[in-house]
DNA sequence: TCTGGGGTCCTAGGACCC
DNA sequence: TCTGGGGTCCTAGGACCC
C-alpha cells in the first residue's frame, strides 16, 4: 500500500504556525509581486475565492469579509517542508518527496508490522501535528493515483477525520464513481474538455474507456493513469530525487522595465542564482537560453517575445563564464522602446560536474572560475545571500518583485525568530 | 494600477546517416 | 521511367504537475 501525505492548504497553514490569531479567518497567499491567489484557508475557500485568482478582483471581498493577504515566504515554506519531510522520514524510510508539501510512503514492506494502517496513518498525522503544528490528511490505497484519490476524500469529508483508506475493489470502484475526471492526478482542463465531450464524467467511467482509444487521445500516459485507478501500480515511488534536466530562473519585474542596463542587471541576478542552484547539484549546462518578454495582460501596449540560445563551448558551472553568454544573448535580442515584464535564464543539456570531455578541438574550461563560484557559494551560505555579488547586478531594487505582505522568516534567520513579550 | 514560478514527459516531423 | 528501409537525434509544441 502507498500512504499520501498531503499538507492541508499548506502556505496558509505554514503561515499560521507562527500567526495563530490567524486560525478561523479567511487568509490567502498571493504568488510574488502580490499578483494572484496561489493558496486558500478553507474560509477563503467557502468565500468562493478561487485559486489562481488576480488580486485586483478581490477589494471587495477583502473589505467585506477582511480576508487576510499574505505575501509568499517560500524561504519560510522550504524550511517547514524540511521539517514535514524529516518526520514522515523517521516514520517510513521509504518516501518520495513529490512536492513541497506532499509524499508518497511506500508501506510494501511495513504491512505486516502494521496490520491497521489507518490507525499507522492517524499516528503520523497527529505527531506531524504535535511537532511541527502543521495539518495534514492521508490517502491510503494501493498505488500512486489512487492514494491521490483516497486522499481529496480524506480532505473533503470531515466523517474521515483526515485518513481514508481504498483497499478492495468494491471500495475503490464506489469512491471512483463519486470522483470527477477533472480531479484525477494527470488530467488537466484540455484532458477533461475531451472526456466530457464524449461523455466521460467520473474517474469510474474513465477506467471503462478503452486502451486505444485513451492512448489514441491521451498518449501512453494517459494509459498508465487509468490502469492505475483499475487498481494496477504503473508508477514506482522515487526514493532519490533525481538531478534536474533544465535550471530555470525568471521571475517578473515588480514595475516595468525598458532600459538595457536594468535588464542587464537583472539578468545577472538572475543568472547568478540559476548557476547556485546548478552547482548545487553538481551539473554542469551546455546549453545556456535567454528569454525577454514584455506584459502579454496590456494587450493595448506593443509585444515582445523573444528567445536566444547559446550552445556553449565547454559545459560549465561557473558564474563568470555564463554570465558572459547570457549578457551576450540579451544584447542580441534586446530591442528599446518595449515595456518589458521579464527577462530570464535556463540552463539545460546537463553533464556532471566534475565530467568534463576533453577535446582537442574545443577551448578547455577554466577551473580557476568554477573554484571561484564554489568559494563564494560557500561564503554566502554562511554569511547570507548575495555577501558576496558580483558588481554587474548592481544595486537597483526598481525591477525587484514587489511583496507588500510579507511575514518574517522565522525559522531560518535569526534575526527574524519569533520573540515573546510580556 | 494590479494577472506566479519552476518543472516534467510525450509526440510529430525534419535532418541526417548508412 | 524507376526513387528503400531502418535508424538516431533534435526541436517545437502541447499536455500535465504543484
Amino acid at each position: 500500500m502507498i500512504f499520501l501525505v498531503d499538507a492541508n492548504n499548506f502556505y496558509v497553514s505554514a503561515e499560521r504556525i507562527f500567526r495563530p490569531d490567524l486560525e478561523g479567518k479567511p487568509v490567502v497567499v498571493l504568488s510574488s509581486n502580490d499578483g494572484n491567489v496561489i493558496a486558500r484557508s478553507n474560509e477563503a475557500k467557502n468565500l468562493k475565492i478561487p485559486m489562481g485568482e488576480p488580486v485586483f478582483k478581490l477589494p471587495e471581498l477583502v473589505k467585506k469579509h477582511n480576508v487576510q493577504l499574505l505575501s509568499a515566504n517560500f524561504t519560510l515554506y522550504g524550511d517547514i517542508s524540511a521539517r514535514l519531510m524529516r518526520i514522515l522520514n523517521q516514520f517510513v524510510e521509504e518516501i518520495e518527496i513529490y512536492s513541497i508539501d506532499e509524499a508518497f510512503l511506500d508501506l510494501t514492506t511495513y504491512e505486516q508490522v502494521y496490520s491497521d494502517l489507518p490507525m499507522f496513518a492517524h499516528q503520523i498525522k497527529s505527531t506531524v501535528n504535535q511537532w511541527l503544528g502543521l495539518p495534514v490528511s492521508v490517502g491510503i490505497a494501493p498505488n500512486k493515483t489512487l492514494s491521490k484519490v483516497a486522499n481529496w476524500f480524506a480532505k473533503r469529508r470531515p466523517e474521515h477525520n483526515g485518513v481514508l483508506q481504498l483497499s478492495n475493489p468494491n471500495e475503490i470502484q464506489n469512491a471512483l464513481s463519486d470522483f470527477p475526471c477533472g480531479e484525477v492526478w494527470g488530467i488537466g482542463h484540455q484532458y477533461n474538455q475531451l472526456l466530457k465531450k464524449n461523455g466521460i464524467i467520473t474517474a469510474y467511467d474513465l477506467t471503462q474507456c478503452h486502451d486505444v482509444w485513451i492512448q489514441k487521445h491521451m498518449t501512453i500516459d494517459g494509459l498508465r493513469l487509468v490502469d492505475e485507478l483499475r487498481g494496477n501500480p504503473r508508477r514506482s515511488i522515487q526514493r532519490y530525487p533525481q538531478p534536474k534536466k533544465s535550471i530555470l530562473t525568471s521571475p517578473t519585474f515588480g514595475k516595468p522595465v525598458d532600459d538595457l542596463k536594468t535588464l542587464q542587471e537583472a539578468l545577472t541576478t538572475h543568472v547568478v542564482r540559476c548557476a547556485e542552484k546548478l552547482r548545487r547539484q553538481q551539473s554542469a549546462a551546455r546549453l545556456l537560453t535567454v528569454y525577454l518578454q514584455t506584459n502579454p495582460f496590456r494587450k493595448q501596449e506593443p509585444q515582445y517575445f523573444n528567445h536566444q540560445s547559446v550552445v556553449l563551448p565547454h559545459p560549465s558551472s561557473a558564474t563568470p563564464e555564463l554570465l558572459q553568454y547570457a549578457i551576450g544573448v540579451l544584447n542580441s535580442i534586446y530591442k528599446p522602446a518595449y515595456h518589458y515584464k521579464r527577462v530570464g535564464v535556463m540552463l539545460s543539456g546537463f553533464v556532471p560536474e566534475d565530467f568534463q570531455q576533453s577535446n582537442l578541438f574545443t577551448e578547455v574550461p577554466d577551473e580557476r572560475l568554477r573554484v571561484v563560484s564554489k568559494t563564494i557559494d560557500m561564503l554566502n551560505e554562511k554569511y547570507g545571500r548575495d555577501k558576496i555579488r558580483f558588481a554587474a547586478q548592481g544595486y537597483s531594487d526598481h525591477w525587484k518583485p514587489r511583496s507588500k505582505f510579507l511575514s518574517r522568516r522565522y525559522t531560518t534567520r535569526w534575526n527574524e525568530i519569533l520573540r515573546i513579550t510580556k
